[in-house]
RNA sequence: GCCGAAGUAGCUCAGUUGGCCAGAGCUACUGAUUUGUAAUCAGUGGGUCGGGGGUUCGAAUCCCUCCUUCGGCUCCA
């Protein structure tokens, strides 16, 4: 007999070699049709596995992320047999779940696929899905395991085999198709109800781009068809909230063929939100002890090549412009940081001075490649709110700290809770990617996830993501469909004052190198925008709006006085739109709320006559009537209360 | 850059297997209406069907090519 432990602790004995499904049936009929795998000593197992000792014991269903992904991962599988059946011949590369669904990358031998096939796909993958066919697992030698796949004439599996050890290799069977996989599975491919296949793209074997390409195809599948037209129908509101649409409609920005892709121009309500996001830091950052500074936007190739950014990127960026006459070579600036490097240097600096913090909302031009460009999380110009502070070595972890806080300020301000810090190292594995001693690396590594405990933020640690000339501090928020985009960045740097040169007089008359910070709160404006208009849908906090009030007339027998309240509104510096066309109310109303502007004021006979305003709140309908004078007090009130 | 998909009026979209002069709603403009909490009515504009080339008696529709956009991959100072 052994011993399973349930997760409320309660223990019961089984014989030796029983299975999660066996247990779940003695538990009960239904929870055994529910359960999708097994948590074993906090491993996922298959349920059909045999338990040989005491252990920990946790069922899995559909709803917990680990069964999701077990239900996926099966669903791959799935979508392979299908594959196999449609298109004999096909070969396999790998098929993993990821975080709504799965996806498989498969060499179809040339073949296209088209949306059709899409169609026909799901269809077979549900007729195989009826079947009910079990998930088998078997161990395998490697012997075997190549044996299998050489027949097969499968060299991607093969290659996979080859970094496997003799011994932990296992296959995994369900009707007629066989995978190499580790597993696990859920017992039967009968629990999957519900097929979506949700699109195709090209992907490098091995992410590897001299490789071959690869279709990828992706999936998502559900116990039950109600959940699908759930997630389709989540996937349909997700683009509503799309950055590119509702920066359209909203008349936020627009990009133009003729001046080029990834290129945002500015619309009026647009820059006005941008303003008023840089006030809103500005404000930040003076209390905070930055300084403003303002640079070029082309930088002598000298400067790059003492950056070592031309040896990096030379050939990868917007090719340099030359004067006519001298033939002086200049280029688009793609980071500030070496035009504040020389700030630094235009005069000698004391110990005393520093830190040193230099703040610029400086637009930078990187050349991105074209299949990459993305509405305005990703761009060929953009705005950064960067600085760079330059601090002793004994400055740097208190430094550091402070612009944490800023950071977590601005996102709080935002409200923006939902976002994950990333602490980002070099890869042990491969040092040669960076530059700058092992020393000045270690110290910052430690500066950085010391500061970030401090601060008591759950940091992911990732290795190999560090930029090339320091480790960094990333702050990453999702989009409307999932997407994960960085948004503010800390870095530590020893790499350019080494090369710029920089140094400060210390208290002992000595020469020092300061260590340099880089860092931007919201990343770039174009991205932090972006991910703004689709966390709020379009409706920005009233400190925001491009627009947060309109004055609607009932008719133009009241325009005299809608323009008193709009005077008033525009002495006290709030943004009015004075609505004086001559329609209805209800349409003026309709057209209001759908430029999400948070205030309507209506003013007809009533109101002229008390001096009053009737206040509409933006999805929230008729406020009442307020004295004029009394709401704008609210307003100024309620928007002082925001930041 | 690579794989796949798409591109019709300012916007959202219709346009059967190639066949009258390419359509609708909204927007814009003109006029009427003077309106009380999510769409007043009428009229008028507006398109080399992304560009170029080809097949055809005839192309928005079929083929080639380029551009842009979208979904991914790769990359991201």
């Amino acid at each position: 007999m052994i011993k399973i432990t349930l997760p409320d602790g309660a223990q019961r004995e089984y014989n030796e070699g029983v299975t999660s499904l066996e247990i779940a049936q003695s538990i009960s009929a239904g929870l055994a049709k529910a359960v999708v795998a097994a948590e074993i000593d906090g491993q996922v197992w298959d349920l059909t596995r045999p338990i040989t000792k005491d252990v920990a014991f946790k069922l899995l269903k559909f709803e917990d992320d680990n069964g999701k992904k077990t239900f996926w991962h099966s669903s791959a599988h799935l979508m392979a047999e299908a594959l196999e059946s449609l298109y004999p011949g096909v070969k396999f590369g790998i098929g993993p779940p990821i975080e709504a669904g799965y996806y498989y990358d498969v060499d179809l031998g040339g073949r296209k696929f088209s949306d059709e096939e899409m169609v026909t796909l799901e269809k077979k993958m549900l007729e195989l899905a009826a079947k009910d066919n079990q998930y088998i697992r078997t161990e395998v030698s490697k012997a075997d395991a190549v044996k299998y796949f050489t027949e097969k004439n499968d060299e991607y599996k093969l290659e996979l085999i080859d970094g496997l050890n003799d011994g932990e290799i296992t296959f995994y069977q369900q009707g007629e198709f066989t995978d190499l996989c580790r597993g696990p599975h859920i017992p039967s491919t009968g629990l999957i109800k519900a097929v979506k296949i949700l699109s195709i793209a090209g992907a490098y074997w091995r992410g590897d781009e001299s490789r071959q390409q690869l279709t990828r195809i992706y999936g998502v599948t559900f116990p039950k068809q109600a959940l699908l037209d759930e997630h389709m129908r989540l996937l349909e509101e997700a683009k509503k909230r799309d950055h590119r649409k509702i920066g359209k409609e909203l008349e936020l920005f627009a990009f133009s063929e003729n001046v080029g892709m990834g290129l945002p121009l500015w619309l009026p309500k647009g820059a006005m939100l941008r303003d008023k996001l840089v006030d809103f830091l500005k404000r930040a950052q003076t209390k905070a002890g930055y300084l403003p500074v303002v640079t070029p936007h082309i930088g002598n190739k000298k400067l790059y090549v003492t950056s070592g950014h031309y040896e990096k990127y030379g050939k990868d960026s917007f090719q340099p412009i030359e004067t006519p006459q001298e033939g002086e070579q200049f280029f688009l600036k793609p980071m500030n940081c070496p035009h504040h490097c020389e700030i630094y240097k235009t005069k000698p600096r004391s110990y005393k001075d520093l830190p040193l913090r230099l703040a610029e909302f400086g637009t930078v031009y990187r050349y991105e490649q074209h299949g990459e460009l993305h509405g305005l999380t990703r761009v060929r110009g953009f705005t950064q709110d960067d600085a760079h502070l330059f601090c002793r070595p004994d400055q740097l972890k208190e430094e550091f700290c402070k612009v944490i806080d800023l950071v977590l300020y601005v996102f709080r301000a935002l409200d923006f809770q939902d976002f994950t810090a990333q602490v980002s190292l070099r890869d042990p594995e491969n040092k040669t990617k960076y530059i700058g001693s092992d020393e000045n690396w270690d110290r910052a590594e430690k500066a950085i996830i010391e500061s970030a405990a401090e601060k008591g933020l759950t940091t992911v640690v990732e290795l190999g993501e560090a930029a090339f000339y320091g480790p960094k501090l990333d702050f990453m928020v999702k989009d409307a469909i999932g997407r994960k985009w960085q948004l503010g960045t800390i870095q530590v740097d020893y790499n350019l004052p080494e090369r710029f040169e920089l140094e400060y007089t210390g208290a002992d008359n000595q020469k020092h190198r300061p260590v340099m910070i880089h860092r931007a709160p919201f990343g770039s404006l174009e991205r932090f925008i972006a991910v703004l208009i689709e966390h709020c849908a379009g409706k920005f906090p009233l400190w925001l709006s491009p627009e947060p009030v309109a004055i609607l007339p009932i008719s133009d027998k009241f325009h005299a006085f809608a323009e008193e309240v709009q005077a008033k509104l525009m002495a006290k510096n709030i943004g009015v739109f004075l609505d004086d066309r001559a329609e209805k109310i209800g349409k003026k109303i309709r057209d209001t709320e759908l430029r999400r502007t948070p205030y309507m004021l209506i003013v007809g006979e009533k109101e002229a006559e008390t001096k009053t305003v009737s206040v509409r709140k933006q999805g929230h309908g008729d406020q009442g009537a307020l004295d004029v004078d009394q709401f704008i007090t609210n307003l100024i009130t309620e928007i002082e209360s925001m930041i």
